[in-house]
DNA sequence: GTTGAAAGGCGCGAAAG
DNA sequence: CTTTCGCGCCTTTCAAC
């Protein structure tokens, strides 16, 4: 299931186009590439087949969908089960404003990207959050601006 | 350029739909929400159009490109000039391993999430926003775990 | 909102150099 | 790798209900 050749230049420079824009037809990415149309979409079966493009979806502009609050939670979880750690990872990874959910190394154990409309929504995310297990501390990071938001890996 | 009718079930139907795999055909897209392809197509154009949708985009794998390493990093700046922190913005902005950048409330100032291949390649990042203008604290919080990565809002 | 249909583009794959 | 060829699906639009 894996890569014989890693990925070539011409690879790349397909993985750049595509994951900036999906909607391209396959002669717009040759074309831009200089590569014919039959080796540029076997290249695009490829990657898609060795798992390095994982799906193609549609960005949404979370404003215009009424999500206007972005808030980095840390976790200090203190000490726990593992039993319990699992449950609290498992009902934090249910939530879908949790979009983002990272254990970390330092001084605290968890980082959370939560996504919701207002101060009062992601108060009941909170909520839930402390209601789980007993957490040792939990700091949250109100964000005031996106400066940049990068979908698009460098590669 | 804005919506006088907000998003009905249908709307929210779709987009939960084509954020999660925009590479359904209209017809598919039609059957599973109950709709003919005409309206089903012209709801998806309007969505465009409203910005709604904003782009269409391949999802690719980090660890396949030898990006395997994430770290989220805490800035606090300090005193500085408008200028100064312009200037600062800007050059991280420009970086392509720093992926989102937000400025956040509280005890820090900046949090930023950078995706690299090894510690080797984020102490060059590092060192390059440490070299910047002069910052009070930086702390960095290395990925150990993605347990979460969502890229579909709750609509 | 619905169906049906037409026109053209494009994905997909085969064939051959 | 290249070009060419063609089938068939799909988007896009139109007309009619």
């Amino acid at each position: 299931m894996n890569h014989l050749k890693p990925l070539d230049s011409m690879d790349r420079r397909i993985l750049r186009i595509v994951q900036r824009d999906a909607s391209l037809t396959i002669s717009e990415i040759a074309a831009q590439i200089g590569l014919s149309q039959t080796p540029c979409w076997k290249r695009l079966q490829r990657l898609e087949a060795l798992g390095v493009i994982k799906r193609r979806i549609a960005v949404l502009d979370p404003k215009k969908l009424g999500l206007g609050l972005t808030v980095f939670v840390s976790i200090e979880v203190g000490q726990h089960s593992g039993e319990e750690l699992t449950r609290f990872v498992d009902c934090v990874s249910s939530m879908e404003e949790i979009m983002d959910v990272y254990r970390v190394a330092g001084d605290v154990d968890f980082v959370l990207r939560v996504v919701v409309p207002d101060t009062a929504a992601f108060d009941v995310v909170y909520g839930k959050l402390r209601d789980l297990i007993p957490l040792k501390n939990v700091t949250s990071h109100i964000a005031l601006e996106n400066i940049k938001s990068e979908t698009a890996f460098p590669v």
